[in-house]
DNA sequence: GATGGTAATGAGACTCAATCCCATCCTTGT
DNA sequence: ACAAGGATGGGATTGAGTCTCATTACCATC
């Protein structure tokens, strides 16, 4: 992820780089208070403002994915360079976000794009339901 | 809309009415600030907390539906009696909202449920792209 | 038409994510 | 090593949404 930045002409700097590495090595998504937290208890939490600086821009340079479930705070996730996105379903039980991935679902929204006649470039769905521990 | 609260056993209020008549007049979703603003306009603008309130109540009650585009602040729009649901397209030159509906879309989900076995009890899609005078 | 139990209302304090400002620090090309 | 400009951090600020609680309005009943 870093190159990619470079290649931007961005300068590296300490802050992005903690975050960066944070969110790599998740498994799902993060809000921006969870990230200011876990690298709190490292010892070595940059600013707020920081951490929302580089959200923004892993965001814009599509290294990261902001995911919205409706509690009133983002959410941030590694985006996988292959291009393959997913989704996400909430858990209303437990809150839990499980991700996700639907061909078909992909398929339907090419359709309506289709139908639609106008073009549109990029799509959030999200399921609510109840995961596996909460049914 | 009146008489559904009421047959839940609701008392009517000055603030409940003012709302659902404004939300009941528009043609889009409105946020919770616009309606204040709307109404404060006419003279009587009910307290912030009753028009959260009443929000709640008709989003509880199936008749208005919470739209969220992602700017941080919740949209209410009428949910027509009907029981069909449509989606939301937020144009990202003007940032208008715009409904439509797609049957392959909601199989496609259906499908997914299935496939998923977890039971999915409601989703919320919303595409972005370009309306027809940003194109 | 008066009464009382209960829901509805409103004002304002409060929470909390997110933004803004700006002085200072650090990265990088030369 | 140096300077220019991007990066950082702390702290103040914003703004949507929530909470509390005293007061008011509704309505079934008498």
């Amino acid at each position: 992820m870093h190159e990619v930045l470079a290649g931007a002409g961005l300068k590296r700097g300490g802050a992005r780089e903690r975050v960066i590495d944070l969110l790599a090595a998740q498994p799902c998504a993060l809000s921006a208070t969870e990230i200011e937290d876990a690298l709190r208890a490292t010892g070595r939490s940059p600013g707020r403002a920081s951490i929302y600086r580089v959200l923004d821009l892993l965001v814009e340079h599509d290294l990261a994915e902001r995911v919205e479930v409706g509690d009133g705070q983002a959410r941030f996730e590694r985006q996988h360079p292959s291009g393959e996105h997913h989704h996400h379903l909430v858990c209303e039980g437990c809150g839990r976000l499980i991700a996700f991935d639907d061909p078909g679902l992909e398929r339907a929204i090419g359709k309506l794009s289709d139908r639609l006649g106008m073009r549109i470039s990029g799509h959030d769905i999200l399921l609510r339901g109840a995961c596996e521990r909460c049914a």
